[in-house]
DNA sequence: TGTACATCAGTGAACGCGCGTTCACTGATGTAC
DNA sequence: TGTACATCAGTGAACGCGCGTTCACTGATGTAC
């Protein structure tokens, strides 16, 4: 049953997206191995002809969803001026939309405190993460020294980090909704100054 | 080997003080039954004696935590002018001691993503440390109308809690320390003006 | 107040289950000649 | 270009292990008389 090296790549691929769906969805520690080599239409035995352990995988998922988060974001703010490029970027992060589905968003708020667990691979990946994501916002900021903007950027960030994340604790829908909207108008607001 | 109802009573209650440690520190999930009632000094056979399931004890847990991280910032905030006392509750949640502490620190940010998958039950008890944690704040801007109080306070919160579990995440020492010292900068600043 | 019995906190073994990982096996693919 | 053999992607059973939960048992506590 040997596949082409073509397949076999193909395979890799598949597994580790749609693995990264699985564990922002579901979490890291309740996805099983046999969990996402189903989602990859495999079953779980030849999960190691692709990957050393569920670490490496974890670590490498973790980097793929920030590439596709950073390439939403992007395609979000194209062709926009700067303060229409920061508008789309925060309400896109901050949408219902992006809090009812973490499996297709941000792997920092759908992982947070697990990723803090982890081990030094997956940290490593989600810094590099968290990083682009950043920067992502601070090179709008061209009239900013480059270290003041990445301040202003990482603060930004956290606020949504934790916006997004508080928005799908709370139980009460209100609730949720007014921590994504006064996250957004608390952000929009602060950040044009800095334009 | 039965017990008197008083010593009954600080079994159960040391059962989910130590919990509440063990689940901050190490996470719900990774937090097996034995460990938790090997630190109150028990055997897991008992544990059904006091509770349901794991699951009300993660809900009770959260509320206990909750409670005891609003007294930690009572206690920082106490004799001081409403200046002082915002800028200690900031100071003490964004402190590297915070940081490295999450055992006896804040359950929404050590546990944000877990609690976003959590029962119904765990997350109304998060729900409503939120909104405790929020208040402690909110009742500083006496000049403003309850309603922007509170706005104003959970996306200081947000801010709060995703500074924090970033600052967990990340590798980088010093990208850490700059995730605290940004936000509590920046916090201290938005929030002097709307005292 | 004393006694006889019911209650139940805590123990430790056991339950079924799912986990990450390993392995013998298969047969199609890749490679050396 | 064709052939013989080595490689290895994927399968499915099995590994040891730890999990949440249950249970028979114990003996001190609580209670009814």
């Amino acid at each position: 049953m040997r596949k082409s090296k073509q397949e076999t790549s193909e395979t890799r691929q598949r597994i580790v997206t749609s693995a990264s769906v699985e564990f922002r969805q579901n979490g890291i520690h309740q996805t099983a191995l046999t969990d996402l080599m189903a989602a990859a239409g495999l079953t779980h035995g030849g999960f190691y002809r692709h990957f050393e352990s569920k670490e490496q995988l974890v670590a490498e998922c973790c980097g793929v969803a920030v590439d596709s988060m950073v390439e939403t974001m992007e395609v979000a703010m194209a062709q926009r001026t700067t303060q229409g490029a920061i508008e789309a970027l925060v309400a896109s992060y901050l949408s219902t939309r992006h809090r009812d589905k973490p499996g297709m968003g941000c792997p920092i708020s759908a992982q947070g405190s697990e990723l803090a667990r982890s081990a030094g691979g997956t940290r490593m990946a989600a810094t590099h993460g968290i990083l682009k994501l950043v920067d992502l916002l601070a090179k709008q900021f061209e009239n900013l020294p480059p270290d003041a903007a990445k301040e202003q950027a990482l603060v930004a960030f956290s606020t949504m980090v934790g916006a997004l994340t508080l928005s799908r604790i709370v139980t009460d829908p209100e609730l949720s909704i007014t921590l994504l909207e006064q996250a957004e108008r608390h952000l929009v607001q602060t950040l044009s100054n800095s334009i």
